[in-house]
DNA sequence: TGTATAGTTTACGTTTACGTCAACGTCAAT
DNA sequence: ATTGACGTTGACGTAAACGTAAACTATACA
């Protein structure tokens, strides 16, 4: 399976993307197959790189930065010329994973509040839903006890 | 402290962000805030939604989704018109942000690995550092016992 | 009174990540 | 021989999310 290769339009498929977005990531340098005449053929490898630009999409990632990760683990091959500023860029790059993390966590936590009051509401029919609408840090706890003291 | 009021500069400056961005949120209709004559006057509430408007973008939300998660919060005072189908969208939303939470996961995960390695690196100074390409699924697992017998 | 500071609108510019033709090559099958 | 099916390279279009002046207003302060 690993000396399989693909065509553009079966990794297209597979992954249920464009054709066209595949040559895009081409031209950003973060695909580089090889080529049957005019046609392009993509490896195992490649097939991987793909996978893991489709990732990094997924949790936010611009192709550009996308593009550093994947050098990052093409380093593999010798020449590790800065280790230090990669590690640091890599750390930044966990502490804000981590803030999103966190923040995905929260939005989730939110959205199953909802989704369970809305189904409550869709049992007994009555009565208006109350969502709540969650503070800031740095809110008045007071305020989370009082909130009609304040006047608008 | 809720019937404090803000500036645009001063919310732009707590959550840095610029005037502009805020001021293209109001476009978009994720903000009202209230006029003093011509200047924008934002109200605790407001600064509320400002902030559920940031966390949303930086889980990788668009601003158009984010517009409707904030008007579900908004349903509180009463008509849930179709309720049915906005929890049909809410829990389609928490498929996709669980899907990107498993993501975000395995990046962070990968990205320690990395760094752990970058750091014996450095300490040992010596020999190349060897990262790892995650597979795909549907990796054949006798590839990963045998990866050299891939002919490229 | 003048200037600095903070706000406003209008409008055009920019980047990213593709979509969408158009025009063409190639190979297998009818 | 031609018709698809699949591939290619331009080239232009587009939506989102602002950036960046330009020109103006209003208030504060020395």
């Amino acid at each position: 399976m690993p000396d399989h290769t693909y065509t553009i339009s079966q990794l297209a498929s597979e992954f249920d993307v464009t054709p066209r977005a595949i040559r895009y990531y081409e031209d950003r340098g973060l695909l580089n197959p090889a080529r049957a005449g005019q046609n392009r053929i993509y490896t195992f490898r490649d097939r991987g790189r793909l996978y893991l630009i489709l990732r990094g999409k997924r949790v936010g990632f611009s192709l550009a930065e996308i593009g550093e990760m994947l050098d990052l683990y093409d380093l593999d091959d010798g020449q590790v010329g800065q280790a230090s500023a990669v590690l640091e860029k890599v750390q930044r790059r966990i502490a804000i994973l981590e803030r999103q993390k966190q923040d995905l966590d929260q939005v989730i936590f939110e959205l199953r509040n909802d989704s369970r009051k809305i189904e409550v509401f869709l049992q007994a029919n009555s009565g208006p839903i109350k969502f709540e609408m969650p503070m800031p840090a740095g809110t008045d706890p007071e305020y989370l006890e009082h909130p009609e003291a304040a006047a608008e």
